[in-house]
DNA sequence: TAAATAAACGGAGGCACCTCCGCTTTAGTG
DNA sequence: CACTAAAGCGGAGGTGCCTCCGTTTATTTA
């Protein structure tokens, strides 16, 4: 069996599949941004039929596009992954080194905020579509690494750090309960990190 | 935290919670059985309300005493390791040795076949709920230890096997794609399976 | 045995899922 | 442009989920 399934592949934006026709792309991408801003707010389990009407697409539509719910969760969760890994570049081009790295950072923490939202619904994604899973987690950390050793070789962080180890300390905003003030708790923890990291730097 | 949620203790025949009205034992008992059926036939995605119907009961009824699919899952689930278990005691007693091993693995293949209809809502419980996954692992694992002494202490087998090595030969059912011809497969390896067994036992 | 009360029942109703297919729009072609 | 085939749209409708609450029934008490 040379592939076995095929789920979803088209990310939309590399038009790997076949090119949709006008209205139907900007149905889609519109279909996109609003579940994302609705799993955010309201969880994987967010009215599809709601998704659809603030959309402006009938429920047709949606489904036409992604035939479960679960293929709309892995669109929306590989633009968030997408779209973390670009904002590493761009906060690269944009601020210091070191700046650049708390600031991805703190989004990182929007990102697992988000993450822990769809938890669920990915749980059984990550189990069934093993790809989805090594293929973001690679991309997310190395993203962190080219930050960290910018950084480091500019001398505003410690040399003697490995990304691996940031990326580490950031699991513990996995494991931490979902109470309220994790976000504050969360961001907290990135600033204490960073003062770690600028601690003893040479520049 | 002493213990985290409760989730469906009562097995029901063992009175451990309270004691239920007898109208109330009656139609539980009917849906749980009903159920088993109806998982079994049409996999776990089967009509609740349909349940309920063949049950003769309404559907509240249903949700009163199961406020989750699950928690009717887990119930069905329970009972079936529990007759598992029970079937290799009453084995034990009304046949010799090794054909009470034989028996019960043949009626192993039964359960793993409706454990694989309930895969997909077991996988969510099996991580939610790990007691159940030890639990009824062990249990299984127990009621075929003790068939295998007991054959290999009457001679009908030969006695350089565990019972984990058994286990082990029977893996490969789980393994196996779920064909429509998987049953009967599945009964020719047990038979194979005795017959290795059998060879050079000293009865 | 009759009355009182707590427990259990059941199904209507509201919501979400998803399919199906007649209608609309787009992108070519002459 | 006008025309047409193909692509896309959308929402009605059938089904299942689950809650809520007025009605029924088992059990207790007198």
């Amino acid at each position: 069996m040379p592939d076995q399934e095929m789920t979803a592949e088209a990310t939309r934006d590399a038009p790997s599949q076949k090119r949709l026709r006008a209205d139907a792309q900007r149905n889609r991408d519109r279909l996109v941004e609003v579940a994302a801003q609705m799993f955010a707010s309201d969880g994987v389990d967010a009215s599809l039929e709601e998704i659809a009407k603030r959309a402006g697409v009938g429920i047709g539509t949606l489904y036409r596009h992604f035939p479960t719910r679960e293929h709309l969760v892995e669109v929306v969760y590989r633009r968030e992954v997408e779209g973390l890994c670009h904002a590493a570049e761009d906060l690269a081009r944009e601020h210091p080194a070191d700046v650049a790295l708390e600031l991805w950072m703190q989004r990182f923490v929007d990102y697992i905020a988000t993450k822990r939202g769809l938890a669920t619904s990915l749980r059984l994604l990550l189990t069934t579509n093993s790809t989805l899973f090594s293929d973001t987690s690679g991309r997310v950390s190395g993203a962190m690494r080219s930050l960290v050793q910018a950084a480091a070789a500019a001398g505003k962080i410690r040399a003697d750090v490995d990304s691996s180890d940031v990326m580490h300390a950031l699991g513990g905003i996995y494991s931490a309960p979902n109470t309220p003030d994790w976000r504050e708790r969360s961001g907290r923890l990135v600033k204490l990190l960073m003062d770690g990291l600028r601690f003893g730097a040479r520049g």
